[in-house]
DNA sequence: GCCTTGATGTTTACGCTGTCAACTTAATCC
DNA sequence: GGATTAAGTTGACAGCGTAAACATCAAGGC
């Protein structure tokens, strides 16, 4: 997608949303602290110091990286809750599991989003809107499934806050287990849990989220 | 607790855990990646290269740390196992929320810990044993949980993964909120669910927990 | 008591990084 | 068609990890 092998004219055209792809194929080998904007100019085939005519600094590169992030996980959910209209467990199941499939399919730009040089940007408007955007379509299912009676009768934030907690933490765990898999091959029983969520994330879904149906 | 101020002798006596010490204070401010092995040398008071006499790199520089903090978070672990030795649901409970609370005492060490620095040093052994070491402590009270009946009849890693991404989830969800705050005040819906569990973890966790319950 | 040895700490240097100031190029507006 | 301004370049600066060569000092052998 980056654009680098043109002719080479002074402007380059679309170096804002290149400098971007760019990035984050470089956050596929390093983290957002060592991405070097260096590396990205030199890869991309312009100056050192051209990216400062579209960010202020790295970390408005970032944040920009992020909310871009955000939108593309968005994106993911709000398509599965679109896709499945029939019962609500089903809905609700698959719009957690595209969260967690979003997230382990780009774990650079996850890492990124959920990430503390992010999170310390709580000051940075257009990032937080779109977050709670986002959060905004569990926030909803959750409601749905406290009216229809499907989960049980408890303050929205406080299910919502579980839910988070759980695609959240399989997300992590895939992630983790994906990085480490290059270098490890153990079998304890640290990696046959990791394994076991890795090999079937809708199955440890599945079951964190009884422990907020109602129960007849 | 690091030892700054002396006469300065040409050997200082305890320089690798003082370097240790000093990176975890450095580390509440900074990232692992961005950790500055020169500065903490300027604050300790030696060379800026010192440190190659007791780390070959940075990099194990942070699995050491990483290292001394799952021993520390194994005692928080082991600490709460040994201390609630009635029910067996308090036990149980008790024990991930001495995970969650160390977590969230601890969030520059927990990051080291669960961050992509470590996670890509699959290879380094010690590390690898320190962590299956505490997490067997899960994998125990999973077993006693099936066999005693209070859990439902699973594989051992399906239910430890569970429980696994529960304390995991929480313990980022409350570090996040906590680098958040710095900066942020605002009051929607994602907000609202952190808080939520932020401030009663222990009821998320109690929550969660229900579903690897056998219900009668 | 002296000398050797090995561990520990220092100095200097290299190429990398983010960022700033000053400059150049090219497109756009009146 | 000249002025303005957005977009890219150049050169410099301090800070970074790390490698090589050097300095200091405690311990052990004679």
């Amino acid at each position: 997608m980056p654009k680098q092998t043109e002719p080479s004219p002074y402007h380059h055209g679309n170096l804002r949303q290149c400098i971007i792809d760019t990035a984050c194929e470089h956050l596929k080998q390093t983290s957002p602290e060592s991405l070097s904007c260096r590396a990205i100019s030199r890869n991309i085939g312009v100056s050192q110091t051209a990216h400062y005519r579209h960010f202020p600094s790295k970390n408005a590169l970032l944040a920009a990286i992020a909310i871009y992030s955000i939108e593309l996980l968005h994106k993911a959910m709000n398509e599965a809750n679109a896709k499945y209209t029939g019962e609500f467990a089903e809905t609700f199941l698959e719009v957690g599991l595209a969260y967690v499939t979003w997230a382990s399919s780009n774990p650079e730009k996850y890492q990124l989003l959920t990430g503390s040089s992010i999170a310390k940007m709580g000051q940075h408007k257009e990032l937080m809107e779109a977050r709670q955007q986002s959060f905004e379509i569990l926030n909803k299912l959750i409601e749905q499934g406290i009216d229809s009676g499907f989960f049980i009768q408890r303050p929205i934030p406080e299910l919502a806050g579980a839910m988070w907690v759980c695609v959240h933490g399989i997300s992590c765990l895939l992630i983790t287990r994906s990085q480490m898999l290059l270098v490890d091959e153990s079998n304890n029983s640290a990696e046959q849990a990791m394994r076991h969520v890795s090999q079937d994330p809708r199955a440890t879904l599945e079951l964190l989220i009884q422990s907020i149906r109602r129960r007849d």
